[in-house]
DNA sequence: GGTATGATTCGTCGTGTGACGAAATATAGA
DNA sequence: TCTATATTTCGTCACACGACGAATCATACC
């Protein structure tokens, strides 16, 4: 008998739960990011985005690449999202005309023309 | 523009990352219960659960109907159930073969042939 | 009307969660 | 090898959340 089906299922459950981490499955449905583009346009310290990506990653909503220093964030594709698929699915019928995650895909685009290098640079001087 | 679509996701995504909350709407699944037949399989302080299912009310998750000083809560039908569905339908799927859950359900089979009147009566003299 | 009773609201307490900055890690490039 | 840099881990703080019991509310029954 499975009894920890409820467990993995509450990970996903928390993981959608908060709105920074529902903001960054929206912007993924643009495409792999790096994690400096999610700062960016959440306006969060990378320390946070990235303990919202581990968070996210635990409840294999989001797949990791590396690449070098970058870390690309994805939607899981193929068998590996054949779980969370439908939950996404049903997030992004229900967020499509939101202000906010709209705000967001605008913001994105204008931050996908920079170079990530450069937006890390920036990130670093804020402090 | 729906401004406020990610506040009542929100609403519906935090309702479910508790797994008190999800125990009842699994057991709810089973069909409409009153609020002491909940508390004696949850085995929690009425006030307690009382909240939980204010919480998925507020989620529109279930509805309430009054009957005398009973309150009886139920899977929301009809249209006023098309927006917590698809949710709901995702939820039994993914724990429809665990542990905790089956054991809920064994243990409301037991409960559902007591007098609710009875159920009351003896979580008052448990405090 | 007064009392019993099912449910909810309120106040409180301990734990969990999200935020940050500092420190650590790992990799690219000089 | 040494430095710069993208990301993660760690420690800390403030606040949110879930639990309880006591008090309150609302309805049925005497």
């Amino acid at each position: 008998m499975n009894s920890d089906a409820v467990r993995s299922t509450l990970r996903v459950t928390k993981a959608l739960a908060d709105i920074q981490r529902v903001r960054i499955l929206m912007m993924l449905g643009a495409g792999e990011l790096c994690v400096c583009q999610i700062v960016e346009v959440l306006a969060l310290a990378p320390s946070t985005v990235s303990k919202h990506l581990s968070i996210l990653s635990a409840a294999r909503l989001v797949d990791m690449r590396k690449e070098g220093r970058w870390a690309y964030y994805r939607l899981p594709e193929g068998t590996a999202g054949a779980f969370a698929r439908p939950v996404l699915k049903w997030l992004d019928k229900t967020l499509k005309n939101d202000g906010t995650i709209e705000q967001d895909a605008k913001n994105l685009r204008r931050v996908l023309v920079c170079d990530p290098g450069s937006l890390c640079r920036q990130q670093r001087k804020r402090e």
